[in-house]
DNA sequence: AACTGATATGAATATATTTTCATATGAATT
DNA sequence: AATTCATATGAAAATATATTCATATCAGTT
């Protein structure tokens, strides 16, 4: 089944679908911060934010670099910004309430609507 | 902790984050397709497949139609070709291997490298 | 070389997501 | 209104992911 995206992609948006590792990019827009800093900022465990740190470095959604004792983690603006900035746009296309997308019911809803209105779907 | 992007953000990635999705989405690339057809292309069961449209659809990642007995779901294009386009960008950078990313052992490797050589992060 | 502060790691547990199977629903056709 | 084709759904089982806790490592410092 597997076709080209797959593999590859999968592992770049997997990584981003964790709240707690959007919290950390979130936070890591306000500059560079070591794993103790995040833990502190975010409330969580020290390990778990680490646990978390290596995807977001593995994808290179963050960059780390030693300083002394600590491990300085920052954030690659370029990609996470331009993502950041679809999602926002997609969001507020689509997500009426400012956030909270359709729940099932109103899902329906405006597909039996679809189906009675002007077709905007055409087959090739 | 929860900060902003989280709760929305959040289920845009994680609906994105699945390799049957992401087949989905690619192979609507070629034009809208019923479940149907989607599932024999992809080799999986039907009933898989309308499980996985649902969130695609609720995300508006796919839109969908009624024809008929049957119904036409058909890519979000202005959504998903920029994604995928940022994807690519990214993976052509940093994915050495032209996909693959590195194992824990070659980020290592760079790490050590990164901390000898000069810096390029910055504290605020 | 022992100590300290900072971070990483492994493995067990807890939690969440996917897949499957059986079956229900929907819409057109007879 | 019964039949057929197409799709959706619920719930159990299978799989994958996240979190926690205890402990190891690592790099400076004394």
């Amino acid at each position: 089944m597997k076709q080209n995206l797959s593999e590859t992609c999968n592992q770049f948006f997997s990584t981003l679908a964790n709240p707690t590792r959007l919290a950390i990019l979130e936070l890591l827009r306000d500059g560079p911060k070591n794993v103790t800093e995040i833990s502190k900022a975010l409330n969580q465990e020290q390990s778990m934010i680490s646990h978390n740190l290596k995807p977001l470095e593995r994808c290179r959604f963050v960059f780390s670099e030693r300083r002394k004792k600590e491990r300085l983690y920052s954030l690659n603006k370029e990609t996470m910004e331009q993502l950041f900035k679809i999602f926002s746009y997609h969001a507020k296309k689509y997500c009426p309430t400012g956030g909270k997308c359709l729940t099932d019911r109103e899902l329906q809803e405006q597909k039996k609507k679809d189906a009675s209105s002007s077709l905007y779907l055409t087959r090739l």
